[in-house]
DNA sequence: CCGGCGTGTGAACATCCGGTGACCGCCGAG
DNA sequence: CTCGGCGGTCACCGGATGTTCACACGCCGG
């Protein structure tokens, strides 16, 4: 029953690279009802433009891009790995389909088609990505003296803003919801940036950087970015001398016996 | 680093709820030929049984399951979240697909159709699954004294680092994992570094050495890496003197959730 | 019991990696 | 049209790692 289903909760970002004005207004309506940030698109962007447009899913014509369709295809999937995509395109044979899906789409349907049906797939694809990336919607996150607030897009210090810029906020949200793990540049890169890392790129490194800086000026009695090298990041709060190993996940501790030792000093 | 990782290592679980046996002794065969461990259901199963199973993948045709169809795939799709579910059935309406996609299905493929868009479409859809929920999930192993966590890319003796780096930890993940067999080194060599060794390379044999100082002076009282000489390695945790032979090798497999049998042989 | 390999060491040497600081181009605010 | 903030690149460098060597030592077959 109408399940109206509100996942939309967050609009989706969705582009459809098609030429079909029918087959589009229709669609175009229903997106429109349905909440989700569109946009269509009548011939191939750049990849770079797609990747600015920082979207959730991308529903594609193969027809509408000509001969360099699989190049172009495969380039899209490749460098913005998280992207979900929808091929929509007429005729096709069983090796087109499956060619099309190795080179990294995510599903295909052939036209005509319904939209319900188009916007259904799309939902299924991007469905997957929301339920890992489900860390949304979190007020506030505390480590150490630090305090991160989604909503202020900002880090606290005691009620003192870090005062951090849009990627070094990213940056250090991603690495505080992933505390404890040690993430690696590429996955880092990947999910805050939004596309695939070019080898040799250092800009996940010139954040951690600028980002340490500001943390330890506002903070200098704590360190929050740990490097492993050969690996990548590890985020987790620790007093700047070895004082008060975090507990952590640790072991079975003095539990009983042990007073706990006060902290007097 | 092109570490492709074992991402495409590990091999796919995937079940198939079906009857058409045509078609299943078709795809069968394809799945044999990747590899894929794979088993096939004549009807349902009771969703716990399919936990059990430790799929990575399902593909089922409604029609199997009777006039429960609905309700089973809602079931399924619920409890295993990260199971990548492809509805492969016969004629089918634009409303039915959308509510299979709603309820939870990823995918939909009409049948009758060709095995090979099948396993794509199988494919594309655990690519996703992996990429997003993905990242190491993998809790932590655990031999003597060791733990090693491949989140932290680090191996633990209560709760102490031993401090390892990237290579000598992929290097103990990797006889960890094949703990109490015995790798030979080409083996080693082309598993850790990637790819084959040149004839008199000793990388191994000094990898090996490091690891012992570390887990020595860490672990005094447990061998872990024991050589087997002319062959290879062997990983298995034993206590320095002589104390507590492994117990009985009853062969430790119970372990697997393989409470049912894949023709993965 | 002896000599030949295959392995364990330790250290020198060659690379790779990550921390920095400087510099550049883009863009929105003034 | 400027100016300043921000995101991103570069080149340099010290240190962490990985690789290669030469040698000592132990396991094996004769």
């Amino acid at each position: 029953m109408t399940t109206e289903r509100s996942s939309s909760a967050q609009p989706l970002r969705l582009a459809v690279i098609d030429t079909d004005s029918g087959f589009l207004q229709v669609l175009d309506k229903r997106l429109e009802r349905l909440g989700w940030e569109h946009r269509t698109l009548a011939s191939p962007v750049p990849v770079d433009a797609l990747v600015a447009m920082r979207l959730s899913a991308l529903v594609v014509d193969l027809a509408v891009l000509g001969p360099s369709a699989w190049d172009y295809l495969e380039r899209v999937c490749t460098e913005m790995p998280g992207l979900g995509v929808v091929v929509c395109t007429g005729q096709s044979t069983v090796a087109q389909r499956v060619r099309g899906l190795r080179l990294g789409a995510d599903d295909w349907l052939g036209k005509p088609c319904h939209p319900e049906e188009l916007i259904a797939r799309v939902e299924a694809v991007v469905r997957r990505r929301r339920r890992s990336d489900a860390r949304e919607e979190r007020p506030a996150v505390a480590a150490g003296e630090l305090e991160i607030r989604a909503d202020r897009f900002q880090a606290f210090v005691d009620g003192v803003s870090v005062d951090l810029t849009r990627r070094e906020f990213e940056l250090i949200e991603l690495l505080a919801a992933s505390e404890g793990r040690v993430l690696e540049r590429e996955e880092i890169y990947q999910r805050v940036w939004g596309y695939a890392m070019v080898r040799g790129d250092r800009s996940v490194d010139v954040f951690v950087r600028k980002l340490r800086q500001k943390l330890e000026k506002t903070s200098p009695a704590w360190r929050y970015i740990h490097t492993h090298f050969g690996v990548g990041y590890r985020f987790a709060a620790e007093r700047a001398d070895g004082t008060e190993p975090p507990a952590d996940v640790a072991d079975a501790e003095p539990a009983a016996g042990a007073a706990v030792a006060f902290s007097s000093s």
